[in-house]
DNA sequence: GCTCGCGATGTGTACGTTCACATCCGCACG
DNA sequence: CGTGCGGATGTGAACGTACACATCGCGAGC
């Protein structure tokens, strides 16, 4: 009835109106606004209507800090990133955000600045004391393997795009595979020559795409070479584009990802060499803009926001204490577009 | 002395150790362990020194929890963005997430998938139950003012990149300057007749970057011509490019972003048009890729880290009770490479 | 030698919630 | 008509920490 009048005089701080403050306006207990909050069963429809209508009134929010302490469940999933500014980490960072609010929970990221075992030592470690139920990681480096184990994670984690190892808490996109259907698609083209600018050594995704490659250049008896090992970027293309092209002893390139592509491109063409005419380029990931590169780019597609559900999903699942959840490689697409020709 | 022997015995879940498992065994008052953990002063050096140890020996962590519950400070900061796989917000997030952990505050962030009201409200609403202490919006719509204000957002809040606007809670790239800049370099090539692509309407920086392309088109006494409204998107710039290359009544473009340039230029290419001979194109934002385009993108650089890190000074002085924090916009810088010649 | 003051440390309590358990009520069953 | 049972609700405690205040000891000043 009076829901102002015979309370204690207001005091000097607003103070945000907790589960008491609900229950006294509501007529009831605490507990019973508890067990509306948490949809518990056994409340009468009646008096959850009525506590429901004082949270609105009072505009209550249920405080984070308190449910976290008592239940000891911080309702948090860490990520462990390298560059989060990359379109790949950066759409399955968005697609891990949505999914995990979805179920509840919300997002630690921490960026690690540099692929040192102390780095990621400190960005696990920092996820760690955020006290997170479970961890993501998109630091595809080998050695977080390591750093897992010597913190003693307890918690349910999966590392994404690290093909192959620990493949129990490993989801991934078919790195090898995808290696392979770009280097097949160049050799079917009559490719025998076929470079490979591959990815920092120690991002396994790197590594994986490299031994697609050089598996299915065995499987086809050819020549291989050593890889040139890059760093993801548009001007390392480009710089070993215009290194590797005064020898002009290949006839194709498989970049490790499209903006290396992208830059070797530029280095073709600054070089006065065609693409695809005098050089067949795939790259991997189609970024959304290698569709209006010059020439639009034959790459590897990744979906990078199923890999970001998928790993909210195998982390929840083994935290409900679900067992045998896929862990299914996502397989990747080889999307045929201008800058791959028959050899001349 | 005895660390071991007198205490209860194990229970069986195992408990993390709390500030009292600390104080008995560094021999102290769990409220100096607290203070040793606080650094505060007036602490004797050797028992500080005994109370690490201590924390070192049994791997404690304070609670988060807990302190957020009864300092009822939560250390976040909250971030409501749109596309958090765009370069440019990608980039600001991530170098908010490294000043905000610098500053001992962790992130929560939020996607909203479109420029609905409701969607906005939804996000802000979404952060406000995490009780963030600070609001950093980077989702540029204009409506978002409105869900602040309808929300009554209690907290310090900033947005990014939005322009002109609200300036007190402002802090933005001047939209408006880099859009002259760009027309201008384009005016002084001798073109007269330019064209804008624009972004949606409803971004607050795709409609100062319009506003700062009338301008200077009007300074110079240049006829204006209705821009045409985008997305964002390459595809966007190819399409809209195919359409209006049908008619070349103009021999520039500016372009809202670098995306869209590149998809115009795609559309320039297979229309045999040459970029820069028959028609001059700027964009926007100078990502790492646009260096490498055919031609190499002449762009307006903005510096998105540059923008997060003082969005995180500017919301955390606040907290702290600083006034007079600075707003000034960060001043874009005009990159000129080769997709821009003297008209033909 | 006594007191004052201050540095160093300890004790009580509150933060807001959930869990375990207690209580109350009405209805079905014998 | 008494008993038991289960649905609905209430009470006490605990989670781990920081703040306010109390206490202790020791050296300076008289």
């Amino acid at each position: 009835m009076t829901t102002e009048a015979d309370r204690p005089p207001e005091p000097d701080r607003v103070r945000a109106p907790n589960i008491r403050d609900v229950a006294r306006v509501a007529g009831v207990s605490y507990q019973t606004v508890s067990r509306v909050l948490n949809d518990s069963p056994n409340i009468r429809p009646e008096t959850a209507e009525r506590v429901r209508a004082a949270i609105d009134e009072l505009g209550y929010r249920p405080n984070q800090a308190a449910r976290a302490l008592v239940t000891s469940r911080s309702r948090t999933i860490g990520v462990l990133s390298g560059q989060t500014s990359h379109y790949g980490p950066a759409t399955s960072i968005q697609a891990i955000e949505m999914a995990a609010r979805e179920a509840g929970y919300r997002l630690s990221i921490t960026n690690i600045s540099s692929s040192e075992y102390t780095s990621i030592k400190s960005g696990l470690d920092y996820l760690m004391s955020q006290a997170v139920e479970a961890l993501i990681v998109i630091a595809p480096q080998v050695r977080v393997f390591e750093a897992i184990n010597d913190l003693q994670v307890a918690v349910p984690f999966v590392t994404l795009e690290a093909t192959g190892l620990n493949t129990s808490h490993s989801l991934w996109v078919d790195q090898v595979q995808g290696a392979r259907m770009a280097t097949k698609h160049l050799i079917e083209l009559g490719h025998t020559e076929i470079m490979h600018i591959s990815g920092p050594q120690d991002w396994i995704e790197a590594e994986a795409r490299m031994q697609g490659f050089l598996r299915e250049l065995g499987d086809a008896d050819l020549r291989t070479r050593a890889p040139i090992l890059g760093d993801w970027t548009a001007s390392f293309g480009y710089y070993a584009g215009l290194e590797l092209l005064r020898y002009r002893d290949f006839t194709a390139v498989f970049a490790g990802n499209d903006q290396m592509a992208l830059g070797f491109m530029h280095a073709c063409r600054e070089m006065g060499l065609s693409v695809p005419g005098d050089i067949s380029i795939v790259g991997v990931d189609d970024i959304p803009e290698s569709a209006h590169y010059a020439p639009p780019l034959t790459t590897v597609r990744q979906d990078f926001a199923e890999i970001g559900r998928r790993a909210v999903g195998l982390v929840l699942g083994e935290l409900r204490g679900e067992a045998g959840l896929s862990h299914d490689p996502v397989q990747p697409q080889l999307i045929v577009r201008e800058s791959t020709a028959k050899r001349a």
